[in-house]
DNA sequence: AGAAACAATGGACCATTGTCAACGCTTTTT
DNA sequence: AAAAAGCGTTGACAATGGTCCATTGTTTCT
């Protein structure tokens, strides 16, 4: 498919998703007829995205994408230093996920102890 | 406490806690001793650094929690808009929890199939 | 065939979130 | 009292994650 389909499917502007390619977050082939310089983007790219957009979430920087990328693409070489940054990377998150809740809760107590004063009115 | 003191406790920079103070996220009052120009800085402020760095984790910008520190000190005024807020940030950061345990998954999944083979070596 | 829509490229530009350096004071230490 | 450490202000700089624009070429619609 080409860039605009992608974009449509993934809900992201060209821009973002050329920028993404730049930085070499996902990959395209030149297009088959070859007589023009468009390139062409596999099916699974649409998840992709969602997969970047869901890493983003959780606090992953680019440059995270990218290790995490090349690791998977490395195959064994050194299983050790994949296994090491993928578990660092775990416990990141889920840090942030225990300090997200706790801001969660700080944000509930603080609705719920406004909205009875309206009820009351 | 000045400046100085409250980055140690909060681990901070100065110049971030500057920076905050510039952008209206703490307060501070002008030095008791007023011969000079320096600040002082009240013992909760330590609390709230912290929250902020829990709501920043938890996805909320700087212009977020501005905008959350003005309504709980507008008092009554509209608390109907404050709560609509609250409300819309709690959606929001529970969709970024979803997200990132979502990831999380991946991340876990990757890591454990790869396990197994440095196990088996 | 001609217009409209789409694509690639390059480079400028933008907001956000800080960080750093320089300067001139004040306070603390020695 | 002199040096060192701390402070405030200003303004430049930086990394991150995009966005926008102009230009040129391609494809698709009418």
């Amino acid at each position: 498919m080409r860039i605009g389909e992608l974009a449509k499917r993934s809900h992201m502007s060209r821009d973002t998703i050329r920028f993404y390619e730049r930085n070499g977050l996902i990959f395209s082939m030149p297009s088959s007829s070859g007589t023009n310089s468009y390139r062409d983007y596999f099916d699974e790219t649409v998840e992709i995205l969602s997969m970047i957009k869901e890493a983003q979430d959780a606090g992953l920087s680019i440059a995270d994408l990218v290790l995490f990328i090349k690791q998977l693409n490395t195959a064994s070489a050194d299983d050790f230093d994949a296994e090491v940054f993928l578990q660092t990377k775990i416990n990141e998150i889920e840090e942030r996920i225990r300090r997200s809740r706790k801001f969660l809760k700080t944000l509930k107590d603080t609705r719920d102890a406004m909205s009875p004063k309206r009820g009351r009115k």
